[in-house]
DNA sequence: CGCAGTGTTGACACCGTTCAACCCTAGTGG
DNA sequence: CCACTAGGGTTGAACGGTGTCAACACTGCG
């Protein structure tokens, strides 16, 4: 098992001392485990928690009218949902678990005892905050001016350093146990033309994806396809070539 | 002239006492004036201070490749920008006043003051952090999954809700002082299909635009059309139809 | 007056959608 | 062990919304 990815990604956002350190271990105890489809958050809710994703895959969507639905952001292990939303607002869009998921929940008193008392710890929030918001930017860019074939490259090459980021990528390959019709929501595509442009991507040998897992085949190729600028990850994508991650 | 429209959307978000409207006010003193075009923030530097948008318009964007770029967020008066980034980030878009704007810049240090002894004006600023990311998101789902008829109307009508906010709304009127361009790039269109569609909103009587001025005629014609939800805007955008909110 | 930027309109091309048929696989139950 | 089913993926054909290109109109300004 790999070591727990919120405090890799939270180590990564700035150096935390070892009470620190301990200190994220012991928020990470509340674990729940959720299965595919659960509603961590529905629109319209007042969470009264933060969730850290701890393994598994959650997204963030709206629906409009007529079961069309857009979805809006990925979680993927490490990342931490809406610490503003606990502390003053009502859900407007969902969060469910696209598998099953296992998320360790923390608290809005445990939150405002970090903002108080942990400044290293704070730091590293807020950083993961801005990326989160840059991301969605990018997501705009991305769904709104780039081609069918970048835009489906963009994300799988975005997704692809999220996981790396957190150790959770072994030669050149990761986990992504959704539909096309997942992606199609997330692309602003239909699955009809996300299955197109899969095949293309797999005929020119730039990627495989098969029993759940993406393999990246040509690195430097789908960069390229994408039109992929690393910025707005501020860093956290950076070991963009993972060097025997492997589990240990 | 209005009151101070960063007041005014602060106060929309929590009870200040009188002392922080003063403290509001006195962080308001250092103005600056700076004109259309001007890059406030260009990507990749790293911003020092806060801007408070106190008059004007400006925008932020990204620029891909062939000169091609999306604006992902419009800044109206009262808005504040780039609190976390100005605290530990390098801009991965560019802020850029689209007219001669009227900015405060308020320094680091002050926004450290705020956090540690402000606790009422922190969890305004938090609010307006929050429904700036809700409101990228919805930018995701708007341009999307809406067709252009719609995803005209739906930034219009939010550009409507959100000058409303802060009291830039005469007789269903607000300034717009942009190009079809601007709005082309906004809304992922071209600017040869804005044309298009905003003639058609101007033939069903829905809205007017022009001198630089937006009068919306069929305020719920438009909301339908826009397929609008306010829920994204938590609450700051309830004054939907302002009456006679007029410059005193 | 001339110019440049902006907006409008028409013709046409194209990317992506929709609809439909079909395949493949995993899971279920007999 | 096989038959059946359901969901996901693939492929083809036709349609349509939006982009592109181009010409022209309008406006404000030097």
């Amino acid at each position: 098992m790999v070591d727990n990815p919120f405090l890799v990604k939270m180590r990564t956002h700035g150096d935390l001392d070892g009470q620190e350190v301990d200190f994220v271990r012991s928020l990470c105890q509340r674990r729940e485990t959720v299965h595919a489809g659960t509603e961590l958050a529905p629109q319209g809710s007042n969470p009264e928690v933060v969730w850290i994703m701890l393994s598994g895959l959650a997204c963030r969507h709206k629906s409009l009218e007529e079961g069309e639905r857009q979805i809006v952001a990925f979680l993927v292990p490490g990342d931490l949902c809406d610490l503003q939303v606990a502390m003053l607002g009502r859900m407007d869009h969902t969060i469910e678990a696209m598998v099953e998921s296992s998320v360790a929940t923390i608290t809005v008193l445990e939150v405002r005892e970090i903002l108080n008392c942990r400044p290293a710890l704070t730091r590293a929030l807020l950083m993961a905050n801005l990326i989160d918001l840059a991301t969605v930017r990018e997501w705009v860019v991305n769904n709104g001016r780039r081609a069918a074939l970048a835009r489906v490259a963009h994300l799988l090459w975005e997704l692809y350093l999220r996981h790396a980021a957190v150790g959770l990528v072994t030669d050149h390959m990761y986990r992504l146990p959704i539909t096309q019709r997942d992606l199609a929501d997330a692309t602003s595509l239909s699955n009809v033309h996300v299955s197109r442009t899969l095949t293309r991507l797999r005929e020119e040998g730039v990627l495989q994806w098969s029993a759940r897992t993406v393999e990246i085949k040509k690195p430097e190729r789908l960069r390229e396809i994408a039109g992929f600028d690393p910025d707005y990850l501020h860093g956290a994508g950076q070991r963009t070539e993972p060097h025997g991650l492997r589990d240990a």
